[in-house]
DNA sequence: TGATTATAGTATCACTGAATACTATAATAC
DNA sequence: GTATTATAGTATTCAGTGATACTATAATCA
């Protein structure tokens, strides 16, 4: 970490930090799973949109389609999804969690929830929101700088 | 981004999503100079540490040791850096910035300033030693969990 | 309808970075 | 001082990812 010139600097060097730390720590919890991160992070965010197809998986976890689909090769290899023909469109799957992969998403969701508590450690709700709150907004104007 | 179920989750998602946004605010930055992310990335630590050996510079940039020597081998070759053997230890080199970089870093310190600077959008300077204070407290918290 | 353009997914290639093993030198222990 | 262990850097191999081109199907438009 260089020294820091500036407190904005600082700041901006502090949450990349944590963002690191964060997925650090979850690899370390989820390892004795055999997941690599970006396996644990695909389940991750499927479990919140169950069924999309892959083209909208990729955007989610923000990879390519090519590597997204061989992401999904070695997932459904280890039968923790399924991909589902669409009934709608004949090109496309639906990417679907299996039965198996449910007792692996709930220590996810057990470990990610004890590292984030334990990094906020007892901070009160209200400062809770306050920072949520920050970090909103910091998130929207970095999000109007440009496309992506 | 998943439907949120817990306040402390939505806040660890969003340092995660504001960490990307500055990586690749300052990739859109920095993209004219045809520097990749890695490459910018270890010019701006070498600049608060010049003259450090590859193996302290792969620590600062949190890269494995050969990534780093090939990364010192793209830059030497653009002469952005310079490999000086150690005076003290016939093992090592000194990586030197050039004279050839200065403006680069120059306008890598105001790309960042002023990503970051948009980003706070007007905080008021109190409000910033408050975030700073609690982003180091989480900091804290995280480097507590582990060892890396 | 038929022609054009866009989209879902796959295959191939090149590049990046991690892991490992290796060489040379340094530091430590005896 | 010699033997052992640790460290700096490089070479090699391998897995992961992006870019591109490709095929099949869908959507749009004339």
């Amino acid at each position: 970490m260089p020294s820091e010139k500036d407190l904005s600097i600082a700041i901006a060097y502090n949450i990349n930090d944590i963002a690191r730390l964060y997925r650090s720590r979850l690899d370390q919890e989820m390892a004795p799973h055999g997941l690599t991160r970006s396996q644990w992070w695909l389940l991750a965010n499927l479990q919140y949109n169950n069924g999309v197809n892959q083209q909208a998986l990729a955007e989610m976890i923000e990879m390519g389609k090519s590597a997204t689909g061989k992401l999904i090769d070695q997932l459904e290899e280890k039968q923790w999804v399924e991909r589902k023909p669409s009934k709608t469109d004949k090109r496309a799957y639906e990417i679907h969690l299996t039965a198996k992969t449910a007792p692996l998403l709930k220590d996810f969701d057990k470990a990610a929830h004890t590292v984030i508590e334990n990094s906020l450690a007892g901070l009160p709700v209200k400062q809770r929101l306050q920072f949520k709150k920050l970090l909103d907004s910091i998130k929207v104007h970095l999000l109007s700088m440009g496309d992506d």
